[in-house]
DNA sequence: ATCCATAAGCGACCTTGGTCATAATTTGAC
DNA sequence: GTCAAATTATGACCAAGGTCGCTTATGGAT
């Protein structure tokens, strides 16, 4: 259907235009008016792709989960979960924070739409799946040994995830990779606070 | 000086008056024009209070760190630094809570504001000190023998607090009270993932 | 009491996100 | 090719957040 594969691209382009906008003047300095002459179309057609100005922001971080859903097996047979884990969330995190600036609005936007709405963000939810698999999967092949549900582990790690991406934004904290901070992190809650 | 407290005064009024409309009509569903007539001020002067409408949400998620931050010696003597985490942020947590939904609103400016702006929210910023002079008198007691460092693991717990706050707002995961659930995650970290 | 400098109040005004009735375009059926 | 139904584009319009130059109130100095 020619249709739908024309609103398609519409969509990307207003998308991809929007970005390009937002990373010269930043997002709040650009307006709708601007990116939908910027696509040759009127303002009022945006809004039949996104509904708020703010969507842009959040389908670029959900893009951004699809593309690490969708090349989640890559990491299938790294033997350690552990390690398995550190790849993964390393991964999407260097994909967050290598568009600057822009990703911090993104994330923002994700949490938002995850947590205050009953908007139910797919794409979280679907990581979370992912590492909940891969948890319980390292669990059946004796890989790993935890008293915690799989859940609550991967509640737990998210949590640290989440952490590592806001210290990351702390002014003063860029002087650290942020793969890194993530990593002392997750060892920190692999091994536990209290001293065995 | 009298300008002073005035001044006070009427920044409190503008933003009970604003909390009472929020939590009537919702954040959205009011204007600031409405806040201003409420208070017998004109729109204007509203904003040479809060620079944004949205800043009252800020404004309220710091008052209730405040709060906690002057309360903190509360819990001084709590004997295990583990506890006594607990208590504190469950504390914070349960205040968070209460509020309803406005709360939701105030967390997502709080850590808008705190990540995301070089705006340095002291409220969260002294929340960390607190919580980093806790475990050092913790350490300095025998009370926790843990090889990480100190803002290491304030992060950590930090990170889970988030975490609990967050799948808190998700609604399918109301059911269970938010202070257990951050009991769990906290847990987690303390013994670690993996099992001993 | 008068005057001045500074701070606070004010509301017309502007901008811009978002809506909606209408117009143009596409699609499928005949 | 024609027509009607459904879909998409459009831009005038509206509402509300935020600005700004001007007015009014305040406090201290003389």
């Amino acid at each position: 259907m020619l249709r739908e594969t024309r609103k398609k691209a519409l969509k990307e382009q207003i998308f991809v235009q929007a970005l390009q906008l937002f990373q010269e003047k930043g997002f709040e300095q650009v307006t709708v008016q601007e990116i939908a002459s910027a696509c040759g179309i009127a303002k009022g057609t945006f809004f039949n792709y996104f509904t708020k100005k703010e969507e842009i922001l959040l389908y670029l971080g959900e893009s951004q989960l699809e593309v690490l859903n969708k090349g989640m097996e890559e990491y299938q047979d790294v033997p350690e979960p552990k390690e398995q884990l550190k790849l993964v969330l390393t991964d999407l995190l260097q994909r967050y924070t290598s568009n600057g600036e822009l990703m911090k609005l993104s994330i923002v936007e994700v949490i938002k739409s995850a947590y205050l709405f009953e908007n139910e963000s797919k794409s979280i939810r679907r990581l979370q799946q992912s590492l909940a698999s891969l948890i319980d999967r390292a669990r059946r092949n004796g890989k790993l040994n935890s008293r915690w549900d799989t859940d609550v582990i991967v509640s737990t790690v998210l949590g640290v995830y989440l952490q590592t991406m806001m210290s990351w934004s702390l002014p003063h904290n860029q002087h650290s990779r942020i793969g890194d901070m993530f990593e002392r992190y997750l060892d920190v809650i692999w091994e536990g606070i209290a001293q065995r």
